[in-house]
DNA sequence: AGACCTTAGTTGACACATCAACAATCTATT
DNA sequence: AATAGATTGTTGATGTGTCAACTAAGGTCT
């Protein structure tokens, strides 16, 4: 049995196809959405902002996407722009806005999560769960490596 | 035993997970990187042409990368800029580059590579070898599927 | 040779992402 | 109450990514 070399390292591998994946993935995700002409990134905000009514504020929404906050601004001036959420003053903390879906936005998300859900199961073709399951496990473990040895964001 | 909704269901959970880890594991090797001053792609695309001596065209490099030819064109700037590299023309087909590592550039990589092989080693902290096997094994019929549904490029 | 199609790379417009620096506001401590 | 420190959001600079449109060159077909 030959020595293993650095590069061909199972480890190393593993890493490499996961991003390699996460970016088909993302681009999979950018064509699909861009039926409704929205980028991955806008129907996260949606997404988010329908899960919590009550609205959210940019600081929230950052660490929930694990994203600056100098970039939520963009991101919510353009969905704003286009009318699917507002920016609503927080009497509670003159700092921050709440973030909320307007009529509009919620119609839009609204009309979107069934054809996402079912394109997430698709995607699958036949998977067994459990190994699905097993998958979940594998990829919070390393995450929780990862951050173990890169703490800061 | 509950109706699942679709929001919980654990194909969907997966899809979700993959995004995360692979957006942490982004972000660690942009931590990773910074101490030469180098994005991650900017990384790749040594990387590649390290393991290619006799030089790549950007559209080979395009190709690996999974990215559009007009992005390779700045990253090949930014890095023929800081003398890691150079664009050399090509006699055999004259609409082509042949872009290939300066010595620096040739340096630096070879002195990243050793540190980047043992980070790689080292953030999956003792998860059995096989169990990582299976995950690359995973991850592939994912992608295969993923390019299945939504095809080109 | 000429006509036609394809391919490699660049450019410009735009979205998306980071960071540093700043203003406005909140909070804690004295 | 005053000061000091932290937090929220914006801005500007820069890098990264996409796409459409363009030039230059290659390939094919008659």
């Amino acid at each position: 049995m030959s020595k293993k070399t650095a590069t061909s390292s199972t480890r190393y591998q593993a890493l490499l196809q996961l991003l390699r994946t996460a970016e088909t993935l993302w681009n999979a995700s950018r064509f699909f959405f861009d039926r409704w002409d929205l980028s991955p990134s806008q129907f996260n905000v949606l997404n988010l902002l329908h899960l919590n009514p009550e609205g959210s504020t940019q600081i929230e929404l950052s660490r929930l996407l694990i994203m600056h906050r100098s970039n939520i601004t963009g991101l919510v001036d353009r969905l704003e722009k286009r009318g699917l959420l507002q920016r609503k003053d927080n009497p509670k903390d003159r700092r921050a806005y709440k973030v909320t879906l307007t009529t509009a936005g919620k119609k839009l998300i609204e009309k979107i999560l069934p054809d996402y859900y079912q394109a997430a199961e698709n995607v699958w073709d036949n998977f067994p769960e459990a190994r699905t399951k097993q998958l979940v496990g594998d990829l919070q473990k390393l995450s929780a490596n990862l951050e173990k040895f890169f703490p800061e964001r």
